[in-house]
DNA sequence: TCCTAACCGAGACGGTACGTCGTGTCTTAGG
DNA sequence: CCTAAGACACGACGTACCGTCTCGGTTAGGA
């Protein structure tokens, strides 16, 4: 007898719906992460599914954060030059030669028509890592580091943002050097 | 009699299938691009449109084009700080304010997914305007303008690249000042 | 309120379905019986069509059932000739006189390339009818009307086999003459 | 250069799409002689194999013939058992043992609901060869061998027609040992 | 011999059907 | 009594084939 079709604890399946979601992101990309096959793999109904997650889309977002864990820092060592090319190059490791970055990019894509998946990444991924940087970035600032009147959301967009660019279009390449050249030619003129 | 069922010219044909995938486009987003909606509204068979466009994202772009006919162009005044800032900011007014932003914003977003809609993008849309840019950067250069290491197609993922950041984001505002913000900020430091 | 999306009994689109394929195939012969056109018909979803039936000639066949009902019977009167005679004569008059001749014709022509007809068949209408004459002519040895190296089962072939085959080729008229002619022209070789 | 787009011989055309035919039908079966198909196989145009043949039937037909090259012989040594006997059982395996059973099965099958190929397999197959046994059967009696009134086409349907009742419905075996039991069964009240 | 008309093959057209996958809704049986 | 299992209608996909029709190159016939 399989398992019959009484309900079990909620954690439980949850945990092992995020798991198959994951995988799949990971290993399939997000075309493979339907409510079907998930619930499929996780061995779960489907109407569980529809109940706590609103679109496909949220459920790979979830799927992807339950797999990969990430720790959010932004270092802050006093020299804001090598800080934000330390986590820039970073950055571009991370999407430029791991499974990542297409995930990533797929989120983002499949975000321009899944309204719940782009609510769910700005709260849960773009805006806490937004605000990290912004935030170092005001620190600089105030140390002394860069002008009064630098918009530090301006910053972040002309790096990161940058940085986006070409792993979504996809027609220049996404190197270390590019992770440093963003950041000499733009903090060349936010010196005070 | 209705019009048999031998062939119509493949222009007439191409024209109404590109009209039709436009109209949908740009009336109800790229969801509505399908083969099979698009085939109905133009009054052609689905398998005439698998013969001619690989992927729907490729139908789509190519609808797209069909019916903006954009231009292509980046005016040299001479002032490279004035031209940049005037083009971004037309840039961020058409895609901040008019249908296209989404529509844009959407295109990538399938790329994501759809090898050959990217590569049309790229070799029809991006590619080009990014070498408008590049071009006009080193002519300013050229003239001095600029510092004489410059990397300009890093400039360009500066500029546009952290207004796509924006657009497909959504969580910052897409304003004319963010425009002229990103220009004054970065040619700060790239001037000789 | 159309009706929702959700789930019917099965047993009530089961009927559906099959009403609409017997209507088909009595209506317009085999070619009509389509996935596309029975579930057109049936107000059902065609891939409720094809988790229930593996081809289009089971669909079809199991639609004819539907529709026509027939008892299965062989009346044994103790008169082995007679009983032969009336019941060939009553074969040859539904077949070549009423709609079931084409249709059946069609299901049989149509198991030559669908191997889940073919078994459906087999298993579901000429088996069962087989193994009644057999039955009977059994009987009628054991009767002493018959030889007793009588083969029971090529006598089928060389009665109904050859309305068969008349029915299947149509080189020559099927009549209630030949039907006795059939059972005549054996049955003197076949007493004691 | 191909061959440019003129005309070719029509005989030339016509043997090369029949060997086409004929090699489908052999080795893949009748679903297999589709006009797209022979046309591609035979470098041949679609529009040409229209103009000489109505229906795929009929030309997997001709391509059969094509293919087999039978020749029409019914040897009469003057006993009329022995040569029914040698005839049915060469038949049986034919039509048992090659893969010219399952063609000719198909062709039954398609003639069901394709008239073009039932014309052309009555007039080009059926006939000839029923033709050629009646007369031997019409021989036999006017040596005295069979009675008087005997139904020689009744008997063809009792032979052969229930040879194609096996290898149509295939629910008995098709062996040498039937054939011969047909005959002995039959015959043993033909006898004057 | 050149030019032109007729023809015929190549191939695209509008269609029908297939079989599959995914979606979101709804019923129902099981724990 | 609630939940999950699962069947439903639906929409879209990509493919195969059908029968029709247009187009343009070749070839044969007339100038």
């Amino acid at each position: 007898m399989t398992r019959g079709r009484g309900r079990r604890p909620a954690h439980e399946v949850r945990g092992e719906v995020l798991d198959a979601a994951g995988r799949l992101l990971l290993g399939e990309g997000m075309p493979a992460v339907t409510f079907e096959r998930v619930a499929a793999e996780a061995g779960a109904s489907r109407t569980t599914l529809y109940k706590w997650w609103p679109s496909r889309g949220a459920l790979a977002l979830e799927g992807y954060f339950h797999a990969v864990e990430s720790t959010l820092a932004f270092p802050d060592t006093g020299d804001i030059e090598a800080d934000l090319t330390s986590q820039l190059t970073a950055f571009v490791r991370l999407v430029g030669t791991t499974r990542a970055g297409q995930v990533v990019a797929e989120l983002i894509g499949q975000a321009q028509t899944d309204p719940d998946l782009a609510e769910a990444y700005r709260t849960g991924y773009s805006r806490p890592r937004r605000d990290l940087a912004v935030e170092a970035l005001h620190r600089a600032r105030d140390r002394g580091q860069l002008r009064a009147d630098v918009d530090a959301e301006a910053v972040v967009d002309q790096l990161w943002g940058a940085c986006y660019h070409r792993l979504l279009i996809r027609d220049e390449p996404l190197t270390d050097a590019f992770a440093t050249t963003l950041v000499r030619q733009l903090l060349g003129g936010l010196r005070p």
